[in-house]
DNA sequence: AATTAATTTTGGAATCATTCTAAATAGTGC
DNA sequence: GCACTATTTAGAATGATTCCAAAATTAATT
């Protein structure tokens, strides 16, 4: 598994512009993100990591993700208190969880909706960021 | 601190829908959250309990919670991975959460708004529940 | 009011995701 | 390659929540 290179010069870019090495380890996990957007959990990505490193730690996988988030390349995502996941689509979208079969999908929204759902704060309210979560059914029958 | 006629015909009417029995714990924890509606997690809960009731547990606070929650009374409410806090607010809303005081405050949205939110989702898919969290500064200096 | 059956409460142990810690390892600039 | 700093590692610690089995309470029946 390889990091394109305009996801490599991403990377590297965002890690610099926030005075963290590029490792390894950051690398994989990033590139293991990219590879296949299902949304995986913490666990999910070290299981998938050891695969090709299994030296890597549990305990690297949470600061790998951590680190990854602050620099603004991943989003994480919460669904009740359920185990956060990850996500590398940047742009504002929300999630659906479909409770039949598992499986996260991004929302696309409109410009106009988010802007209608801002409008919607009283005065003297400004958020930063609005989470939108959908659960409900998604028709697939994949499980 | 005392059940409304309404209420307590309310709480009185869910459990028994449910098949559960009315509980000194259960109506106590019900008149807390509808009498500060400031949407207190489950320790908060126990901490304010006590005060009355100085035997409860929080194993007991916790299960009050989830029947609760099960017979329609309550709503969680979720921001990341915080503890979970309780709103008796059953209108469809969502919740702001301000970074600075800490508070967390309804948004009332219209059904306009929600309609579009629904229409916002590829076909074939249904969603029971949207849940909405802003999250920013509110404005007020309330610490 | 006593008896029984079923549900609820209780305190403590267990669980699970996540964070912390301190030692070992790997990057970076010279 | 050396020294300096950041990162990784394994395992312990944390914190919210759930589970457990015994004691207490409630509801139904006599």
């Amino acid at each position: 598994m390889q990091l394109s290179v305009p996801h490599k010069a991403l990377l590297d870019k965002a890690l610099e512009r926030s005075g963290q090495r590029l490792t390894r380890q950051r690398e994989h996990i990033f590139a293991l993100l990219l590879e296949k957007r299902d949304h995986p959990t913490a666990d999910e990505i070290y299981a998938r990591a050891c695969i090709e490193m299994p030296s890597i730690s549990l305990a690297t996988v949470y600061n790998c993700l951590e680190i990854l988030t602050e620099t603004g390349l991943l989003r994480q995502v919460n669904f009740e208190r359920e185990p956060t996941r990850y996500c590398p689509n940047l742009t504002q979208h929300a999630h659906f969880y479909c409770r039949e079969s598992g499986q996260v999908i991004d929302i696309d929204l409109s410009e106009q909706l988010i802007a209608q759902l801002m409008a919607a704060l009283p005065k003297g309210f400004s958020a930063n960021h609005i989470d939108i979560a959908y659960d409900g059914q998604c028709g697939s029958d994949r499980h």
